[in-house]
DNA sequence: GAATTGTGGTACGGGCGGAG
DNA sequence: CTCCGCCCGTACCACAATTC
């Protein structure tokens, strides 16, 4: 399409225009123009079409055979570019898409359950994929378009992603019904004498927030399971005297459990969600992400 | 940062038709 | 015929974007 290089839409405005108008003068006070640069614009116009398109008269300037057989395609070109930089506009209800999800096990359960939720009732034609976000390539998922939007603690985000804040998460020790240490005062000496199973997305690991805190008060404690996964934890924590240091809305509808203030502070963390610059102006994805940001606030103040 | 290029503005000239 | 008003085209300038 080398022939396109040059080609000025303005001049195909211009040319319009003057079809329609047959007045050069007038043809310019449509464009908001002066009429020169009208003139102007019709002698390029002549050059690139090689013809004279519009000849003086005194009936005014009377469009050569040429110029006529141009404005039905330029009436329809225009058209035709009018309509594709128009504003996206879009029904939720009549959206066909598959909304890929990707996130943290918590980030998961805590926003991105009730998230599909919200959207099957708000956009019956759209699915909502969960993928876990734990040693992938966020950056490049994101890129790409693999997933759409991640759900994510603050300290996770890179350089390169746009974010929005979602809630803050705080920490909540929980053990079984019954536990002896429930009988016993809660203090800081009674939790580091609990065994505790810690959940470590990236397996393996003994130490988190909890164990860093404590570090602070020179205490320490005993991890003697590490998990993969939050959903091991009610079952452990329900056969045994273990207990365990988990993000509050993870545990807080678990009535099966008791739920505990930890006996010193935890610094918790920022719960986003991120995205990926090609995704910002996009309406149908802010639009998504604006559902994300009420569910947010759903969780944040229930 | 200077040079180049493209575009639109103002000023103005000239053709043309109509009124007197 | 002359004058006036309308209209288009050209010359020249300013400004912005682009290129080197």
């Amino acid at each position: 399409m080398k022939e396109l290089n040059h080609l000025d839409l303005n001049l195909l405005k211009a040319l319009n225009a003057l079809l329609e108008e047959r007045n050069v003068s007038r043809a310019a006070e449509r464009l908001a123009l002066t009429q020169p640069a009208v003139s102007a614009m019709l002698n390029r116009l002549r050059h690139r079409f090689n013809d004279p398109l519009f000849i003086r008269s005194s009936h005014g300037m009377l469009p050569t055979n040429r110029a006529l057989a141009l404005q039905a395609p330029v009436k329809l070109i225009l058209e035709n570019i009018s309509a594709l930089v128009k504003p996206i506009e879009f029904k939720p209800e009549e959206l066909k898409y598959t909304f890929k999800l990707a996130g943290t096990e918590n980030g998961i359960r805590t926003l991105g359950v009730p998230f599909a939720l919200k959207i099957a009732k708000l956009a019956s034609d759209v699915k909502v994929a969960f993928f876990p976000i734990q040693g992938q390539p966020l950056e490049e998922r994101l890129l790409t378009g693999e997933w759409d939007l991640a759900i994510l603690g603050e300290q996770e985000l890179t350089e390169n992603l746009y974010y929005q804040r979602l809630f803050s998460e705080t920490y909540t020790c929980a053990v079984r019904h019954n536990h002896p240490v429930l009988k016993q005062e809660w203090t800081v000496e009674t939790f580091c004498q609990l065994e505790f199973v810690l959940v470590a997305y990236n397996g393996g690991h003994f130490a988190g927030a909890t164990d860093t805190a404590l570090e602070r008060l020179g205490k320490k404690r005993k991890v003697k399971i590490s998990v993969g996964h939050f959903s091991l934890l009610p079952d452990l924590l329900k056969q045994t005297d273990y207990a365990t240091v988990a993000p509050s809305h993870f545990l807080r509808s678990r009535n099966d459990l008791v739920l505990l203030e930890p006996p010193f502070v935890i610094e918790g963390y920022q719960k986003a969600m991120a995205w990926h610059a090609r995704a910002n102006h996009d309406p149908i994805q802010q639009w998504f992400r604006q559902i994300m940001a009420d569910v947010a606030e759903e969780v944040k103040n229930p």
